[in-house]
DNA sequence: GTTCTGACA
DNA sequence: TGTCAGTA
C-alpha cells in the first residue's frame, strides 16, 4: 500500500511559474527536460503542465548536475541510475563510473560508449 | 495575464 | 538557451 507521504509527493500541485522561481531555472530549460524524460509532469485540463513534488525535486537535482557540468546524456544516465532498484555499493560504483565519462572540466560532451563503461551502463 | 509548441534575422 | 510568434 502507498504511504500518504508518497501520494503527497506526487499530487501535481505546483504551476510552471511556480516551479521556476523554486528551481531558479528558465521554463525553456524545464521544458526541454521533459522533453528528454527526465520529468514527467502531468498536465491540466487546459494542458498545462502540473508539478509535484518529486518533479522539482528532481528538477534541483538537474540543476545541481547542470552547474557541475554534466550533459544531458550524464545527467540521463545518473536518473536513471538511481530509478533502478540496485544495492547502494552496485549503485556507487556505476556513479563513479559516470561521473569519470561524463563530467567535464571544459563542459564538453564525451563520446562514453566505448570499453568498460559500457559494462556499466544500460543502454 | 499565463502557458504551450515550434522555430531561428 | 534565449526569445519571438500565434494559440488556448
Amino acid at each position: 500500500m502507498q504511504s500518504n507521504d508518497t501520494l503527497r509527493r506526487n499530487m501535481p500541485v505546483f504551476s510552471m511559474s511556480v516551479v521556476t522561481k523554486l528551481s531558479e531555472l528558465s521554463a525553456r530549460q524545464i521544458r526541454y527536460y521533459e522533453t528528454h524524460e527526465l520529468i514527467k509532469p502531468q498536465r491540466s485540463e487546459g494542458n498545462k503542465r502540473l508539478f509535484s513534488l518529486n518533479d522539482l525535486e528532481r528538477l534541483l537535482e538537474i540543476k545541481s548536475l547542470i552547474e557541475k557540468g554534466f550533459n544531458m546524456r550524464g545527467i540521463k544516465q545518473i536518473i536513471h541510475n538511481e530509478q533502478e532498484h540496485l544495492s547502494d555499493d552496485e549503485q556507487l560504483t556505476r556513479k563513479k563510473m559516470i561521473v569519470e565519462a561524463t563530467q567535464k572540466p571544459q563542459r564538453e560532451a564525451i563520446p562514453i560508449n566505448r570499453g568498460d563503461l559500457s559494462r556499466f551502463i544500460k543502454k
